[in-house]
RNA sequence: UGGGGGAUCGUCUAAUGGUAGGACAGCGGACUCUGACUCCGCCAAUCAAGGUUCGAAUCCUUGUCCCUCAGCCA
């Protein structure tokens, strides 16, 4: 892990492997793997998956694997396997020489399954997918066998080879373990181990035309791989009574021991591969990187440095109860990383004209500003102030109301590393009474921000000088939704119902300092008073700068507004 | 309603028979050339009822509520 300042926390998975480690279970050796499926992009909650696996590794000086879980021809794909790779290694983790897919084990699946065979454990059934739901009996009965589930060893075996020569069409046969049809947990009522699909691997192109199950591969692929611990969610529960049988049927390698865990939920967010997919497929977002959204990708493209995404991830810990983290949680880690690194500069959002009528024209101040107050380390820079300046249009207030401490008419304020400033005029459009600029008075002896006889003032504003500032694109992201559960079943709305329509506004003609001309596609700063930033990495030119908004900085202001 | 899990401040999570603690959120204050940061304080919980025990979030009994499983998805 690079630049972690956290250690796994405990919680009941390290206590377990405490234990086993302790009693010398596995040779004193620790495995885990994570096991992507290569259909989809990874979210904020594989992140806390991988947290967990890669991290447990780290702390007991174990091994975590990266193993692609891919037995689905029809859904995976190539684009996938390299994005899930690009963000596993952008979180900060490492697999080393240690990648894997299932498809690599096709082969050794096959045989095991050959054996299951021979040991009178599994059988090819004929019944279509349908008839073996009809079979397959409910929650309160038992299901029945299928008619060919007592065929001889050789039948099957010769089936089961056919099954792999192509000789039956998709649907029409699969291979069943042979456990127990009342069993009381559905999982058990003679799974399915194989299934005909006559379609192109990404991987094993056209090899094979039948591909393992989940329940059969997963295991034997940790069995395979020596891992210890497989740790999984909590609706894998029901399938751990298969993976155990699996693993006790065959001449597995090892047996790990499966741990189940409560997934991720987040408010204000949806998290469901199905409905990211939606969001992206209909064109409601502009794609998976899109800064609004929960995919590790899109929170990159946002600004959220993985650090903080590590610290989300250890301060959330694991339990086994269902449960949903406030996003709060995570934006707080955001900017509790941010602040201690990220440069301080000046850019003005929504920019409003002033003109100190007492600075000569022409004359430019080189003013002195930190870079970073949480860091001196990260020195001075110059910041050029001039007769015309601009600043945020929220600051100004023309009939301010009583807590409002920024600048009105008549009043005084600090510009900030520069010179106090006192509104003396607003000039207005005569027909929208819209104000468009500012005239004000500056006192030449506040140079750098103090008076020299001790006088205070309640506000320090953020300002651009006119003639210097840099133009860019600002893009204001928030919550992608407005309500705490988008998924709450209420009056036939879905979580399409709750998209915020505010969780994006694009701001054009904002006013940086000079300093960002260079800003490049790695570059993060805060705006002072406005929150984090970070240059889009797809859109951002040289000559036409792009920003978005990580996260804003805690307002109490805007808090205090929202109130009254 | 069969099986498998789970219930601790508003939220997330500790405490494994011995003072129910921390973090986020909220509220209040101090500080401040960012209404930021930081610091301090406050608010606030063991699903319920019985039982065992000197002592129970923890052990036992009964009940309640929530999640999950009837893909040839993972």
């Amino acid at each position: 892990m690079t630049e972690n300042e956290t250690t796994m926390g405990s919680n009941f998975i390290t206590a377990i492997i405490e234990t086993d480690l302790q009693a010398n279970k596995n040779d004193g050796r620790l495995a885990t793997r994570f096991p992507p499926e290569p259909n989809g992009y990874l979210h904020i909650g594989h992140a806390k998956s991988i947290f967990l696996n890669f991290g447990v590794a780290n702390t007991y000086k174990g091994t975590c694997n990266l193993r692609f879980d891919d037995t689905n021809p029809s859904k995976e794909e190539v684009e996938y396997v390299d994005a899930i790779m690009e963000d596993v290694r952008w979180l900060g983790f490492d697999w080393d020489d240690r990648l894997h897919y299932a498809s690599d084990y096709f082969v050794k699946l096959y045989d095991f399954a050959v054996r299951l065979i021979q040991a009178g454990k599994a059988y090819v059934d004929d019944l279509n997918a349908d008839e073996i739901r009809k079979h397959r009996g409910t929650l309160t009965e038992p299901g029945k066998n299928s008619p060919w589930r007592n065929r001889s060893i050789e039948e099957n075996l010769d089936l089961f080879q056919h099954m792999r020569a192509g000789a039956f069409e998709d649907g029409t046969r699969v291979l069943r373990a042979k456990i127990d049809m009342a069993h009381p947990n559905l999982i058990m009522r003679d799974p399915t181990l194989y299934r005909i699909r006559k379609t192109s691997h990404h991987r094993t192109g056209d090899q094979w035309c039948i591909y393992p199950m989940y329940d059969f591969t997963h295991c034997l692929s940790d069995s395979i791989e020596g891992i210890t611990h497989s740790l999984c969610t909590l609706e894998f529960e029901n399938n751990r009574p298969l993976y155990d049988w699996v693993l006790d049927n065959v001449d597995a390698p090892c047996h790990p021991r499966q741990i189940e865990f409560a997934r991720l939920n987040l408010s204000y967010t949806v998290l469901s591969k199905r409905k990211l997919i939606q969001l992206v497929e209909e064109g409601r977002v502009s794609g998976w990187d899109d800064p609004r959204m929960p995919t590790i990708c899109g929170l990159r493209r946002r600004g959220y440095p993985p650090a903080a995404i590590r610290n989300f991830c250890n301060r959330i810990g694991m339990a086994k109860r269902d449960s949903v983290v406030d996003v709060a949680l995570l934006e707080y880690s955001v900017r509790e990383y941010l602040n201690k690194r990220a440069p301080r500069v000046m850019g003005v959002l929504r920019p409003l004209k002033v003109v100190i009528e007492n600075y000569p024209e022409g004359r430019v101040d080189e003013l002195a500003a930190v870079n970073n107050p949480e860091d001196p380390a990260a020195g001075v820079r110059k910041v050029p102030f001039s007769r015309e300046i601009y600043i945020e249009r929220d600051d100004f207030m023309e009939n301010p109301p009583k807590k409002f401490f920024r600048l009105g008419p008549g009043r005084e304020v600090r510009l900030r590393y520069a010179f106090f400033v006192t509104c003396t005029d607003v000039i207005k459009d005569e027909k929208t009474g819209e104000v468009h600029e500012l005239r004000c008075t500056y006192d030449p002896a506040t140079r750098g921000g103090d008076a020299p006889d001790g006088r205070k003032v309640k506000a320090t504003l953020h300002w651009v000088s006119a003639a210097h500032a840099v133009d860019a694109q600002v893009r204001l992201y928030d919550r992608l939704f407005d309500k705490a559960n988008p998924d709450e079943k209420k009056a036939g709305k879905t979580y399409k119902d709750f998209i915020n329509p505010d969780a994006l506004e694009v701001l054009c003609g904002c006013k940086l300092e000079p300093c960002l001309a260079a800003a490049g596609p790695d570059y993060f700063c805060q705006f002072e008073r406005m929150g984090y930033f970070c240059v889009d990495s797809k859109d951002s030119k040289p000559e036409a700068l792009v920003f978005n908004r990580t996260v804003t900085l805690r307002d109490a202001w805007a808090k205090l507004k929202k109130k009254s």
